[in-house]
DNA sequence: CTTGTTGTAACCATTATAGTTACATTTTTG
DNA sequence: CAAAAATGTAACTATAATGGTTACAACAAG
């Protein structure tokens, strides 16, 4: 299975906040940006928020950043919504057979493995912050 | 979402026909070390067949290997299995805004750094080949 | 012919996701 | 104060993937 489109999500709405800083940023108004309802948005916008990320006047309404883009790889929004349930990236068939060698021992070898190649796709993400990624994104749009 | 426990089921199956080269391999038999229903390893082994790793006599029945496992990455049979279906680990929001400048801009921007993370976690699995990990998996047998 | 096995289709339960409706709560503003 | 505009959250739906299971036709070998 693929990793959830709330990641991919989240990125839209950090990177909308950042470039229209001044603008009135509702979860209807983001919604319409990412093209989905707003319910979804104030969803991953809690967990967001829950991150320490981003603030939500209640009443009032509209989002606005409170943290640092440099302080923000793209491996703490993976985290903060979850992207992957736990945490494992790999599901292991649970419960093999103990009393066989194989069934006894594949597990703990096979682990040290996908641990390493999780560390290797997470470590990307963590060397890309959002400040870099808008400053694509900036440039892109400049184009 | 997690991949696939297929892969790591896969992987079961490929170490248990290494290591128990001389015994009749069935379904059956390898949903004992596995500890699933024989279906289940019917369609896993299948995968592998039409890979190219396995032959299965029909009637007789009985896997074996008919690759090298020097020649069988983890990425190959990542792949055989289709652990994740369609090859993209990240599932994207489909349709953003094009006519927001982020919502018509962030999906290459951010495509480009998720598909080098891909490329970084499945570098590893292709460091590793069958071989390896059944020696790993021997030694630990032995200890 | 009988037995054991594979390959497949079909079905079920479970889980996660994304979208949606509904509504209580809160803030602002007239 | 009352109305308007938001949020936060619960509940429900539809969809998809997964893993398990049953059933059965096809096949090989004794």
């Amino acid at each position: 299975m693929k990793i959830s489109s709330r990641f991919s999500v989240a990125v839209h709405i950090l990177s909308l906040l950042a470039i229209a800083k001044d603008a009135h940023c509702t979860s209807e108004w983001i919604a319409q940006s990412v093209n989905t309802h707003p319910v979804v948005i104030r969803r991953i916008l809690g967990m967001l928020k829950k991150a320490g990320f981003v603030k939500i006047p209640k009443g009032s309404g509209g989002a606005y950043l409170i943290k640092d883009l440099d302080d923000i790889t793209l491996l703490d929004v993976y985290r903060a919504v979850d992207a992957v349930p736990g945490g494992e990236l790999f599901q292991f068939h649970e419960h093999p057979n103990p009393a066989c060698p194989v069934g006894g021992n594949i597990e703990a070898v096979l682990q040290l493995i996908l641990l390493r190649a999780q560390a290797a796709m997470e470590q990307i993400l963590a060397d890309v912050t959002m400040e870099q990624l808008v400053e694509n994104l900036n440039e892109k749009i400049g184009s």
